[in-house]
DNA sequence: CTACTTGCAAAAGGTTTGCAACCGG
DNA sequence: CCGGTTGCAAACCTTTTGCAAGTAG
């Protein structure tokens, strides 16, 4: 099965150990067609639902950190006490709905910057992301 | 003092009675000329530092809530397990430097948008925030 | 073998809640 | 007075940590 061999050489060009628990969790998030939202207690629901898996939380938290890390997810800015990720690294924006509470994601070329600040003396800039917030009509 | 009255307006015209300890955090939230870029627990220690005034933590928890659903102040979206609140309501941006987890406002006209996406059916659009990220260059 | 990982449980924040006492109108 | 508000402590939820046991290379 070649999907894992893709993972564990993923894993390993970012200095992973392809361990048993992480080999599972990357399939989890990466071998899937649309982007992934999830946070460490969606994702270790998902995991260990059934009882089939068992990955302790303490590892997903763990994993899910050495994967923001290393590039592989990146972390979404929200406004409550929770880190949400998303599977999908390429720069890109979100609708948020408060009702809901879902992230839905924007297309990055969905949005085009007209203009934008100078960052600080010393900085430049990482990453720029664009969060609307939506209401009901 | 003109200043209380205006605040006891403003709690006031929000359905909300004018207790000492909503003044007390309403001056100190609002009667000063920079925007203030707070968590409950920096408001907790600015106002009971020095052993003066004393507001339990869950009335600060509740004032803030109550703030923020009244419009008086808005929550800023982050990336780690706090709610960060800002008495700047007017529409506009931040910085966020990760190094030292600081916000910096950037004023709204410093960013503008060339295109954004229409907001899905049954939904218009509540606010529109731009996070730029940092690093060390 | 050795260093990196895992799992567990306990601890550490941050936030919320239940309820009696309090107080503004 | 009445109903909204406060304060306290306990409860809760998410995330982190310490450490012994496990495992990849």
């Amino acid at each position: 099965m070649q999907q894992k061999k893709e993972i564990i050489n993923k894993l390993r060009s970012s200095n992973l150990r392809p361990t048993k628990q992480r080999i599972l969790i990357a399939k989890k998030l990466f071998d899937r067609k649309e982007t992934f939202h999830f946070t460490a207690e969606t994702l270790n629901k998902e995991i260990n639902r059934k009882g089939q898996n068992k990955i302790s939380l303490a590892t997903i938290y763990n994993t899910v950190e050495a994967f923001k890390r290393a590039g592989h997810i990146r972390e979404i800015l929200t406004n409550n006490c929770k880190s949400y990720y998303d599977t999908n690294i390429k720069s890109h924006h979100h609708f948020y709905d408060p009702d809901s509470k879902k992230l839905t994601d924007i297309d990055y070329q969905e949005v085009i910057m007209k203009k934008i600040p100078n960052p600080p003396k010393g900085k430049k800039i990482k990453d720029l992301e664009v969060v609307i917030s939506l209401q009901k009509k």
